[in-house]
DNA sequence: ATCGTTACCGGGAACGATTGCGTAAAAAAA
DNA sequence: TTTTTTTACGCAATCGTTCCCGGTAACGAT
């Protein structure tokens, strides 16, 4: 009897307690052939006939065979899984980068495995080391507000861990990068309060080591200065744990209305729950918006729109830039070679502008 | 010379190209033992001397040894992942309910791998061949409203795949699930429609075969029913594909302000994204909520309380979801005999009253 | 001196797949 | 017909880990 002319039923039967996977051995045995053979002819060796490799091939789709991608890993010493790191993942901006990385990453069988810091260092070195143990063949990450560290992150990648950032960047770990042009968009944001008749404009900030928080806050100051404005220390407030928790961002709106000044007329807050978290406490402190406050910011949240009052936003390309932090890191993982230059995409952010920021009110004389 | 007098130090050295993890072979070696030796050292058999453990154990945590995750998976047959299938993960009440998962999995030593759907039969399926190629243990999942054929979902089961449904669940497989009482949540939330004054009711719904639309509706008709006003058909539309299209909800929304009929004074949106999605339709269409019409909705975004106007909501324990559906599917998982008795575990929704369901305005009569 | 027990440890076969090498048989060249 | 080449396949090692078998000491009891 050939061997092809065996039964092609006696798969692993459906009434199996546990779901039994079809192997290359189960194929082997099934058409009398050795693992060797079958294996070669799913991966169309020309070592094999082109009636065995028929034969191996038909039996496969037929019993619905898929390789054993763990067993695969343990040869090829890659898991083809890589990590991503964020701060949250219901945070719009962060989900939306990873719907970008997703997209990528499946799209070349690679598949994610994401794992939130919620801002804090401990939760974010906890989740590296676990990703690490899972032996992800690379990392997205986006470090926390808290982090200060960076040494861990640093002996991962001179141990040869493909490591990309995006949004919260490593200065001083060189690898590719994706970010907006943190810079600009400020500017240009603050510019715009400013046209619209702001003057005492405070700026509402993440930790200050934090990457995104020096670029923004430089092109905070740059605008304040190129318009003949003076940068006030005490306009600028700092959250530590960015956000997360709502106290810290009332102390820092509380602070800029402190005694003796009269508060700022605008506020910028430069990241995503910044925004939304004084758009809250300036509504429970009652203040009008914009009437009294004015408030722009950091957001990509389709919901601001929406909001009383509709938010000016800086929109960031969250899909867009997983996606090029995605194929940044498959070059990495992919390459023969080991890569020796870097590069930082820099993307341009987007300026809705909507009623949070509406021209002030001049009952005063104009501007000095 | 003692085995362990040997010195510590030749671990793979710090200058190699592609990180080499110390494996059990290594630390044989560098100790003069067997593999054997060492596994049961490091799994504190009885069979090891005390010394040798010892021996084993310090030098595994100086050379911070990590057992190969892929090598166990291998070998224990299971890969300790569980995969989550969700429509979007930029929607607020999945990325809660992810939270959930991941809080017990990762407290397990499970990680977990996420798939979006985007409301997509054909992508749902996609990922569901997608993930089992992965060799998960498990899978939790809330699945698309365009879903209809739950065959594939069904045999999976039946080879042994544990499944938990959560939110949007599948009658007709029998194993664990997550549910709100979401004929509690709309039966409550539209009587306070009612007893605020509105009498022309619309629903807001996902398409007819979905779970959550089935209870919701029957808990709307129902408190219609039980407060003498009648259900008409037309108040009741249906969007096929969730509200990931916008100008479904748009025609849907207009579908109820049609010729002839002078539109519901009230909405109830039955899904999130519906709910927002509608109010964006409603400010479009230039109709005052709630002067004109009232809107109520589920929802789990904590900027339903800054919209405008601050919309009252049907909230899900998604976090809550989350854990339970996770501690449900481990159960499953590591539980030595086969499951019979699979059980449903039904959560109680919060109805949050903001202004958007505010009491109508009265200029006519009480009601008949 | 011999046997049985206990304590400790190693050999080697799995797990599922790939791959270098060896080698039959068949085909081609001599 | 003999030699060489080609074709087509199998053997066995490998990846890192566990675990079933052994095996060998030491020790007390007989």
């Amino acid at each position: 009897m050939a061997p092809g002319s065996q039964e092609l039923v006696n798969l692993p039967s459906a009434c199996n307690m546990k779901f039994e996977a079809l192997t290359i051995k189960d194929i082997a045995k099934a058409l009398g052939l050795s693992t060797s053979t079958v294996s070669r002819a799913l991966r169309d060796s020309y070592e094999i006939s082109p009636e065995t490799k028929k034969l191996v091939l038909d039996y496969a789709a037929l019993n619905n065979y898929q390789p054993n991608p763990i067993a695969l890993s343990l040869k090829e010493r890659r898991s083809r899984s890589i990590g991503v790191i964020v701060c949250e993942i219901a945070n719009s901006f962060f989900s939306q980068t990873i719907n970008g990385i997703e997209n990528i990453a499946y799209n070349n069988g690679y598949n994610v495995i994401i794992a939130q810091s919620r801002e804090s260092f401990d939760r974010e070195l906890l989740n590296l080391q676990y990703l690490t143990s899972r032996s992800i063949d690379g990392l997205i990450i986006s470090v926390s507000t808290e982090t200060k560290d960076f040494s861990y992150l640093k002996e991962l990648n001179q141990r040869g861990m493909p490591i990309v950032f995006f949004d919260r960047i490593v200065d001083e770990i060189d690898t590719h990068k994706v970010i907006v042009d943190n810079y600009k968009g400020v500017y240009d944001a603050t510019v715009h309060l400013i046209k619209n008749g702001y003057r005492n404009i405070a700026a509402l900030a993440n930790s200050g080591q934090l990457s995104i928080t020096r670029e923004r806050l430089a092109g905070y100051k740059a605008a304040l200065a190129d318009n003949g404005l003076e940068v006030q220390d005490d306009m600028i407030r700092y959250c530590e744990h960015g956000g997360m928790i709502l106290s810290e961002v009332e102390n820092a709106v509380n602070g800029l209305f402190g005694k003796g000044n009269k508060g700022p007329d605008a506020i910028i807050a430069l990241a995503d729950k910044l925004t939304t978290g004084c758009l809250r406490i300036l509504k429970e402190k009652g203040r009008k918006v914009p009437e009294e406050t004015a408030l722009i910011g950091f957001s990509n949240t389709d919901l601001t729109e929406l909001l009383d009052p509709p938010l000016t936003i800086i929109k960031q390309p969250a899909f867009e830039m997983g996606e090029v932090a995605t194929s940044q890191l498959l070059q990495l993982i992919e390459s023969k070679r080991p890569i020796t230059r870097f590069e930082t995409r820099v993307l341009e952010s987007e300026l809705l502008i909507r009623k949070s920021s509406a021209s002030k009110p001049r009952k005063a004389k104009p501007v000095s």
